[in-house]
DNA sequence: GTTAGCCCTCACAGATTCCTCATAAACCCT
DNA sequence: AGGGTTTATGAGGAATCTGTGAGGGCTAAC
């Protein structure tokens, strides 16, 4: 997958670039917004980070005018850092995310991963984890390769914990996401938890689903016990 | 997280309060400049609202007395008017931003957000000390890359003294934090944190949790000694 | 009208966590 | 070192949380 760099400090660039590279992206460089607008509109990046301090069209305009032409790779903006103005500017522009300068390489990574991640999801409408598949287009569950059929909320309480792996769901956050905040008890999800578990987590040793006594439930890969 | 919110008009506390809290931060109030500094120094705030015009101690002086105290916590001011008077106060004393009164709820808002994103545990979620990782979305946690299974009680304990690392907190505060006020007896807090101990400093030689004999307890990274 | 499927609530058993009391250990001051 | 205070920890029961079967309401299909 390509990605476009658009940024005029070379140190920077290279530092940059080379964590994308890591994240086994194919990298691009631009050091003004002219060259990297024309850049992205010429060919299909998976990912643009974008400067916002650039010679010759600043980084807002350059992320105006992808958004006009009907682009929408995932952008990636890097912010001065005092400038509350700017982050209020990146929420409201067409940008994904923003980082604000000086900032940690790891932590780019991460947004890195973040952004494509969503996109993945995005852009195919499945989501993997294990041997779990789930295709939030045809709205379809299957495991080990065999499918399973889910009633709707079975459906969608599995698509909120996969959304979220890893991530610990206490109950009042499902029922919010799944009940869209109907009154229903604490139990309800309780009992759907477990006819859930009856279609998705029969393979005793390769649970995904996982009770975490007094938060709630979390969607978690296999990894190795339990 | 928490938030401070200095302000002795009610009707403005409990809106700004309203506005904070939909914002997913704890709000503490306090209504004069005394008890807000008091309250700032004693606690670790992710952020702290501050009226100009207060009794007792104008915001000014909190501000001052805040920064000098070597807490660096966002801090919005709350200016009566849009005077260049008090913007370059405001500058220079050390607030992150400031907004003239009255404003809109949404500006407000929006500046909140600004401050916050700023702030890395509240952007990742995630509070490192040494080898210790609070997920704080997650709600997980691991030492020594090794994943930790805690209780709600015992994760709300670790979390609290966490957020406050370094400061030492008395068993009064604990339990106003993480009992919530409920009538409980000092040594439920030792209990808990023998506990936490058990499961999160079993290594000698590198523990965080620290007794302050006649004080409390306090999070400290491993600075060589114990 | 009947049947089938889904969803929710209640009830209760089992599991886990929490708290208090009692006692031991550590600490501090004189 | 000794006495008083503070802190640590084991044990057991109280309190809370979770899993699951049973039953009834609801809707859609026949």
């Amino acid at each position: 997958m390509r990605a476009l760099l658009v940024e005029d400090d070379r140190e920077i660039a290279s530092q940059i670039s080379a964590a994308l590279k890591k994240e086994r992206l194919d990298v691009y460089v631009a050091d003004n917004g002219e060259d990297g607008l024309d850049e992205a509109l010429s060919r299909n990046y998976g990912l643009v980070v974008l400067d916002v301090m650039l010679p010759k069209m600043d980084g807002w305009e350059v992320c105006d005018e992808i958004r006009q032409a009907g682009i929408n790779t995932p952008i990636l903006m890097l912010t001065a850092r005092d400038s509350v103005d700017d982050r209020v500017k990146g929420l409201e522009g067409g940008a994904d995310d923003y980082l604000p300068k000086p900032f940690d390489v790891r932590e780019l990574t991460a947004r890195v991963r973040a952004l494509l991640r969503r996109d993945a999801v995005h852009r195919t409408g499945k989501i993997e984890i294990d041997d779990l598949i789930i295709d939030t287009n045809a709205k379809t569950v299957e495991r080990d390769g065999k499918s399973i059929r889910l009633t709707p909320r079975e459906y969608s309480l599995l698509v909120a914990l996969a959304r979220n792996e890893g991530r610990i769901l206490t109950r009042e956050v499902i029922l919010e996401d799944v009940w869209d905040n109907e009154e229903s008890l604490d139990n309800t999800v309780n009992f759907h938890i477990t006819s859930l578990r009856r279609k998705v987590d029969t393979v005793e040793g390769r649970k995904l689903i996982h009770t975490v006594h007094g938060f709630g439930y979390t969607l978690r890969r296999s990894g190795g016990n339990d």
